[in-house]
DNA sequence: TCTGGGGTCCTAGGACCC
DNA sequence: TCTGGGGTCCTAGGACCC
């Protein structure tokens, strides 16, 4: 049983969560105006559908559906490579909107946001549920975009609310009405109920998001632990997952991994692309001034097993040059000739302050205070002509399949309109220079 | 959804300490 | 070198999210 604390917040609070529609096609056909009204559908580089515009939707392409069989269900289908950048930009932009209505924004992810609306209503004077309209026309009317939205007592039930009519939907969940609604709800559909959670709640007849919520809490306090009890509270109206309003500034973890198709069994190879994840993981690193104190080195095989190994460094740090030799040390003990691997990844673990560093006698800290200098170099350069402006020897083997990486075609005229103000070298598609150390 | 890439938090169990 | 009780730190692994 779990003893933790469970912090209940003062309610009734009124939480809104935005869900941008098909956001990735969305933002698409929001800068190729031609595109409106086709089945658009993104993930090219992956393969496998990333997201699909409700014309697709309506033809049945769903999520992660590979994309020849895509031409069989959808031949006239627009399929794109994801443009992240340029959905980084409509995200920023649509925070920016929802900012308008309330300080209290939380950006959950690329295409989702939370918002504390609690007390609102009175600057607005309207209901919720007309803030909730205003922020989507607005989102619609400036971005091109449509979103859904859910409001009502708990982050939970937000979620639940802005799932439950898509696209362009206002679903309001207030106290009285919220059983009508859990009780359509199947409970593997609740945010952070998956399915083992859910496999296991269906064995006590647990089928819906309703009959979770109707459990007392001597059952929940005996068979789950404390995310699904905090769930179960959320469910039944009492607020517990405050909105977060601090923008991430920090990491736990940073990880890079690469698969690469057809699987290889080149040692150099299948080096190079470690090296490679490496230096990307160590300038994220670098981006946020941490420093590693574990380096964890994987493979996956191509029957989707994985080995590992884990290195501890003696001296904290982001520098791939400092890191090479154990990233060495960890590649030998795991990689198997002869076998075939998949993708490979590298996770900086354990990350700490750069600034909170400290150096023992035995670390030779005039080399490491020169590194520091290379690599502000290298960072300042990567900044100016392109991520990959500088690399490390050993990541070179790979050059020959990222050629593509980088590359830009003509710019829409709509996104220039849109984003004239942003002028980021790689975000208005001016050419990117690549230059081989 | 036979599987891309990037994260977080929680728990149990062992090591070690008084 | 048996016997109690209680605490902290660390790690591996699970589960979940977009």
């Amino acid at each position: 049983m779990s003893s933790e604390f469970i912090t209940l917040h003062s309610w009734p609070r009124a939480i809104l969560h935005l869900d941008a529609d098909a956001f990735f096609a969305s933002c698409e056909q929001a800068i190729h105006p031609e595109l409106k009204g086709k089945p658009v559908i993104t993930g090219k580089e992956r393969g496998i559908v990333a997201a699909a515009s409700y014309e697709a939707k309506a033809r049945g392409v769903t999520r992660g559906v590979r994309l020849s069989d895509v031409k069989k269900i959808c031949p006239d289908a627009v399929i794109l490579p994801s443009d992240y950048e340029t959905y980084s930009l409509f995200s920023l932009r649509m925070f920016a909107i929802i900012r308008r209505f309330t300080p209290d924004v939380e950006e959950y992810s690329i295409d989702e946001a939370f918002a504390d609306l609690t007390g609102l209503r009175r600057n607005f004077h309207g209901p919720y549920s007309m803030i909730a309209r205003k922020m989507q026309e607005t989102v619609e009317k400036e971005l091109g975009i449509t979103v859904s939205i859910g409001v009502s007592l708990s982050k939970v039930l937000a979620k639940a609310g802005s799932k439950h009519k898509k696209p362009s939907g206002i679903t309001m969940m207030p106290g009285r009405e919220i059983h009508h609604y859990l009780g359509k709800l199947p409970i593997e559909s609740v945010w952070g109920i998956g399915p083992n959670t859910a496999a296991f709640l269906r064995k006590f007849g647990i089928n819906t998001a309703f009959d979770f919520a109707r459990k007392d809490e001597t059952f929940v306090a005996k068979h789950l632990s404390k995310p699904y009890h905090e769930v179960w509270h959320e469910l039944n109206g009492r607020s517990v997952y405050p909105v977060m309003t601090e923008s991430k500034s920090s990491y736990q973890s940073i990880s890079k991994t690469r698969t690469f198709t057809p699987p290889s069994k080149d040692e150099p190879f299948v080096l190079a692309q470690l090296s490679k994840n490496l230096e990307n993981a160590c300038i994220k690193a670098r981006r946020y001034n941490l420093a590693a104190t574990r380096l964890i080195v994987f493979l996956r095989k191509q029957d989707f097993t994985d080995s590992g190994a884990e290195l501890k460094l003696t001296c904290p740090t982001a520098h791939p040059s400092a890191l090479f030799n154990l990233l060495r040390e960890g590649f030998d003990h795991i990689f198997r000739s002869n076998t075939l691997y998949r993708q490979t990844g590298v996770v900086l673990a354990g990350l700490i302050a750069e600034a909170s560093v400290q150096y023992t006698l035995f670390d030779d800290t005039a080399q490491i205070e020169k590194m520091s200098k290379v690599y502000d170099a290298v960072d300042i350069l990567s900044e100016k002509f392109g991520k990959y402006t500088v690399r490390h020897a050993v990541s070179l083997p790979t050059k020959i399949q990222s050629q593509h990486e980088g590359e830009r075609g003509d710019v829409p005229q709509r996104k220039q309109e849109l984003f004239k103000g942003e002028n980021n070298r790689q975000r208005l598609g001016l050419p990117v220079l690549n230059v081989m150390v």
